[in-house]
RNA sequence: GCGCCGAUGGUCCAGUGGUAGGACUCGAGCUUCCCAAGCUCGUAGCCCGGGUUCAAUUCCCGGUCGGCGCACCA
């Protein structure tokens, strides 16, 4: 094994760049940090991966697929809470330049918790008070200003000054604010998912580690919408897919994963919303069939402390990359926060209407106040006596059961408020259902992050008679080409053959790319950095009986393949549906000359 | 944001106060003909701005970008 684990992201980084993975943005006007190009190869990798998940997360599981606005304005994001949690309080210490967050100075002296939603001007009279100094030089921080830096980028919508509006910070809540229209779309019924794959936006402080950490990136997410009284996922799916887990209580204790499946783990109480298991079950297995390594994957629970503001658990699946555990992916159970938010701060309806199995019948208490008569009687009071006779006859309907009037308290004064007044009556209603506020589960992953799990996971280096190699174990379903097409020669009408070969699947809508320039072990080599699993080589004794050699990446074995079957043979690589071996069990292998 | 280190052809590097060299890649040709062969030729570069200097890719300052550490990662 000459695999080397030094220094992989210099190395996979420097082969992105080179074959046209990914590589720096306006690079010629000296760049701005955190911002990518995928190149031809990339583009066409990354692009493979979104459909693998379009596949698996919104087409095999029935879920709708939308597409939002990037930029939203500001007042979405005050209900849904971002426009607060998203703006960290900064200090910095004159004298050394260290900046740090001030809520977390605060709440490190043990004399407040949760400092967070304190205002800047809090913080600092609490920094005076608890005369907090700077960790790293010691000097104290009294008396310097606490200023403020929201991670969503901000624009404005219009004209002059516009309207505030930000990038969005997650796909997700352009999904869930358009709840109501998603709802009609499945008819009024939960549970049901709605997929998004796009864009988002983060102004990092510190973007890193090429496309690891950035400040635009493209996600995908589904917002499953459900009611978590009633609905459950199909655990029987995936109960036997075995997780690698590390749940908090690990973390905080022994440090070591947990082996489970998903049966166990959520039987065992480890995963304690169901949905979050299943979609476990799902990504774990979805991961390794588009080439995540199975022992560089693990699931964390996030700590109570690092849950973001609108989550109830969060399970991230973490790859090791780099030395390090880096997040791909997180499922978060978002509870009915942002619903509930959207339905208060909003004029939509983010409830579902969930009818009974039978209707019931209720009687009700209710009241119509005769404004004709409270207006002028009362004034200005009017409309809140009308509010608390309203308030009153939920509470205590008994109240209105004895006597005449009833007493209420109103603009802080008590009235004596004449029955009939009241409009109270006792109707007997029928109520077929209620309304319910779905919860909501999500997998959101990060589809950057992703790409650069299959360089790295996938970069092996080997030698081949006596030449070291570079190449790529990326599955033929994500790779950006599935084969190469060349003539042995540049010559004999070979170029002439190979290149109708490669129009042919090029038209039959295979990813191939064609080259019959330089030695053909070179284009071989070439071919394997970009991770094309497979190449077909036209030769001279393709002219005699129309076959074709078919090589594979992994292996550098040779078969012979009819030409006119070669389509349906790549097709079925390409989907997964054959291996090399399968194909090479019925096949004529050759040697490395090409000779039977 | 802070600190340390770095930035030279497409890539990886060497080097210099008088505008640069190698390896690989890439292109043309010869040769070879199933795994980065060989030969010839060619294309192509000193991150940006300011300062010092007769002269700066080189020294100084600032910036940008990158790596690492700290902080941050809703």
């Amino acid at each position: 094994m000459t695999d080397d684990d030094e220094h992989r992201l210099a190395r996979v980084t420097e082969l992105a760049k080179r074959r046209g993975f990914f590589f720096a943005a306006n690079e010629p006007y000296g760049g701005v940090a955190g911002f990518w190009t995928y190149g031809p190869v990339g583009a066409a990798l990354k692009r493979n991966v979104e459909q693998r998940w379009r596949e698996r997360f919104a087409h095999e599981e029935g879920h709708m697929e939308i597409q939002s606005p990037t930029i939203i304005p500001e007042p979405v994001f005050e209900a849904s809470g971002h426009l607060d949690d998203f703006t960290d309080w900064v200090i910095e210490c004159p004298t050394c330049e260290t900046s740090y967050r001030a809520d977390h100075l605060v709440e490190g002296t043990g004399e407040v918790e949760d400092a967070e939603g304190l205002s800047a001007s809090a913080l600092e009279s609490l920094i005076d008070e608890l005369d907090i100094s700077c960790r790293s030089c010691g000097d104290s921080l009294q008396g310097i200003s606490v200023g403020e830096f929201n991670l969503m980028f901000s624009t404005a919508i219009g004209p002059g000054k516009g309207e505030p509006g930000y990038l969005r910070p997650e796909t997700a809540q352009g999904t869930i604010v358009d709840f109501p229209r998603l709802l009609e779309y499945a008819r009024g019924d939960l549970p049901f998912g709605a997929v998004q794959i796009g864009p988002a936006y983060r102004n990092e402080i510190s973007p890193r580690r090429a496309i690891i950490r950035v400040r635009e990136m493209t996600q995908a997410e589904l917002e499953l919408f459900y009611d978590p009284e009633e609905d459950e996922p199909p655990l029987g799916a995936v109960a036997a897919v075995e997780l690698e887990l590390y749940p908090v209580e690990a973390q905080e204790g022994d440090g070591e994963h947990r082996r489970l499946t998903v049966a166990e783990a959520v039987d065992g109480g480890i995963i304690d919303n169901p949905w979050i298991a299943y979609y476990l079950g799902v990504a774990t297995t979805w991961f390794h069939e588009i080439g995540v390594d199975p022992a560089k994957l693990r699931f964390r629970q996030h700590l109570p402390g690092e849950r973001a503001h609108y989550a109830a658990d969060c399970w991230d699946a973490e790859a090791y990359l780099d030395d390090d555990w880096i997040e791909l992916a997180g499922f978060a159970y978002r509870t009915n926060y942002d619903l509930n938010k959207h339905h208060e701060y909003s004029d939509g309806s983010y409830t579902v209407f969930k009818p009974y199995d039978e209707p019931v019948t209720v009687e009700r208490a209710t009241v119509d106040p005769d404004m004709a008569m409270l207006g002028p009687e009362y004034g200005a009071a009017a409309a809140d006596i009308a509010s608390a006779l309203e308030a009153l006859v939920e509470t205590n309907p008994n109240a209105f059961e004895t006597g005449d009037a009833v007493t209420i308290e109103a603009a802080g004064e008590t009235h004596e408020i004449a029955l009939e007044t009241t409009g109270y009556t006792v109707e007997t209603v029928t109520e077929s259902g209620e309304h319910i506020m779905p919860h909501v589960t999500e997998p959101a992953f990060g589809i950057d992050r992703l790409v650069y799990t299959l360089l790295e996971h996938n970069f092996h280096e080997d030698v081949v008679d006596g030449e070291p190699r570079a190449y790529l174990e990326l599955p033929p379903t994500v790779s950006p080409n599935v084969a190469g097409v060349f003539p042995l020669v540049d010559a004999d009408g070979l170029p002439e053959r190979a290149r109708a070969l490669a129009d042919r699947l090029a038209s039959a809508g295979l990813p191939i790319t064609y080259d019959e320039r330089g030695a053909i072990g070179r284009r071989y080599r070439r071919q394997d950095e970009i991770g094309t699993p497979f190449c077909l080589t036209v030769d001279h004794r393709t002219l005699e009986d129309d076959t074709v050699t078919l090589r594979d990446r992994d292996s550098t074995k040779q078969i012979r393949v009819e030409m006119v079957e070669v389509p349906e043979v790549l097709r079925s690589l390409r989907s997964g549906e054959m291996s090399f071996e399968a194909v090479a069990a019925n096949t004529e292998a050759v040697d490395r000359e090409g000779n039977s």
